[in-house]
DNA sequence: GGCTTTAGGTTACAATTTGATACAATTGAA
DNA sequence: TTCAATTGTATCAAATTGTAACCTAAAGCC
């Protein structure tokens, strides 16, 4: 699913699952690597596919002319990602880390004919996304800076923290600028920010795009999700 | 669609149109009126279908423990509300003008087999608001409080106003908090913009809930979409 | 009818958060 | 090593919010 910062205290089982990739026997996939750097798709492109990342992450974007930007998600391993509306594509997709993706046709989210599992799990996906855009409108119309910050790192933590001692370390792939803009901030806010909760023992930086949560229950009272 | 302030300079052909709802000959609908204050479903309710929006007005919206809510959308005339992730939905839904609307059991969108062309629809509705929520990300996230006025009284005059003599027309049946939490901001900013709207000659209020646009160009000026 | 109550809306002013600007420090690539 | 890009820090300005008072209209009640 996409990182897009979940706040379901209020739905019993909150948590929502996220499928592994589908993986046909003996490996027929139609695979293909994505470079740090490239373009998947841009804003206004007719939908040929959408995409499945199996490896590495893409970054969903739209700008206005005058320059500001909107980070729509973070697309992570597990998410599908590219749903068209009216036959084409309405943000850019840029790759942020190198990886691989499955290219799945655009019919196979359209009919259910040919390979009605994979509409299904497709269908799915579209849903699960229309369900965490939810939860980010709540982040971006009414959390407060440090709430959006604690909220983001939670769910990297969560989904794709690796322990290391104790402690779980996150790679932050995406520059200050694109967290900003996911989150409706600035870089300074973002960087002013993240030396706070520095500041507070929360977390721990190696270097800017790799941090340590040393206090995540701290970091999750920050972001007043539960 | 929702009223979900599209933001489309960029793509060619912008306009996302709206189809008419799904009439089968001779109005065997299985519809149902809702009255304002009427409550469709609540976050973590399961899902057993979704709504088509024949006329009235709904509201979907999500709460934080502490109070603070964001409205998700407005459903007006045409929309389709209500899609679930993993069975459940994931926000509530009030009636803010009393109107009719279309049940549409949840298999019609699980499945097409019993009713293809409507299982079509209820994907292209899915991925329609998709997109739209993209829209409104970039507005919650980028947009100053004057934009997002601007943005959000511009949609409902293309999508329900009504001309009267030279200017359009329209109703406001939420509140200002309704507005202000539909775009993250306080009901004294809104009351605040609309005033200053108004001592500009842009807009016209018959009283609190019925507004007239006086200079639509002007409109979009503040609201920076062109 | 006239009164009170209540919800919603508006306005003014103070407080606060966030943004803008500028610049230093760090990192990574050439 | 040098350069460019990114990140971090500090100061100041601006936009938005918070607080509180007041207004208006509708609803309920006597």
């Amino acid at each position: 699913m996409y990182v897009t910062l979940q706040n379901n205290q209020n739905i019993p089982e909150s948590g929502i699952s996220v499928p592994k990739p589908f993986m046909p026997r003996r490996n027929r996939i139609f695979d293909r690597t994505i470079q740090t750097g490239q373009m998947l798709f841009r804003e206004g492109d007719e939908a040929f596919s959408v995409f499945e990342v199996l490896s590495g992450v893409v970054r969903m974007s739209r700008v206005m002319q005058d320059g500001r930007r909107q980070v729509i998600a973070f697309g992570y391993p597990g998410d599908v990602i590219g749903f068209p509306a009216e036959g084409r594509h309405h943000s850019d997709c840029d790759v942020i880390s190198t990886g691989r993706i499955i290219v799945h046709k655009i019919d196979a989210l359209k009919s259910s004919e040919t390979n009605p599992a994979l509409h299904d799990r497709l269908l799915d996906a579209a849903l699960r996304e229309i369900s965490q855009m939810q939860d980010h409108f709540l982040m971006l119309g009414r959390k407060s800076a440090p709430e959006k910050i604690a909220s983001f790192l939670l769910v990297l933590m969560e989904r794709v923290g690796r322990p290391v001692g104790n402690y779980t370390q996150i790679d932050l792939p995406m520059t200050r600028s694109d967290i900003a803009d996911f989150l409706g901030l600035t870089t300074e806010t973002v960087s002013r920010t993240i030396t706070h909760f520095r500041n507070l023992g929360v977390v721990e930086l190696e270097n800017p795009r790799s941090m340590v949560i040393l206090k995540p229950e701290e970091l999750s009272d920050l972001s007043h999700r539960n």
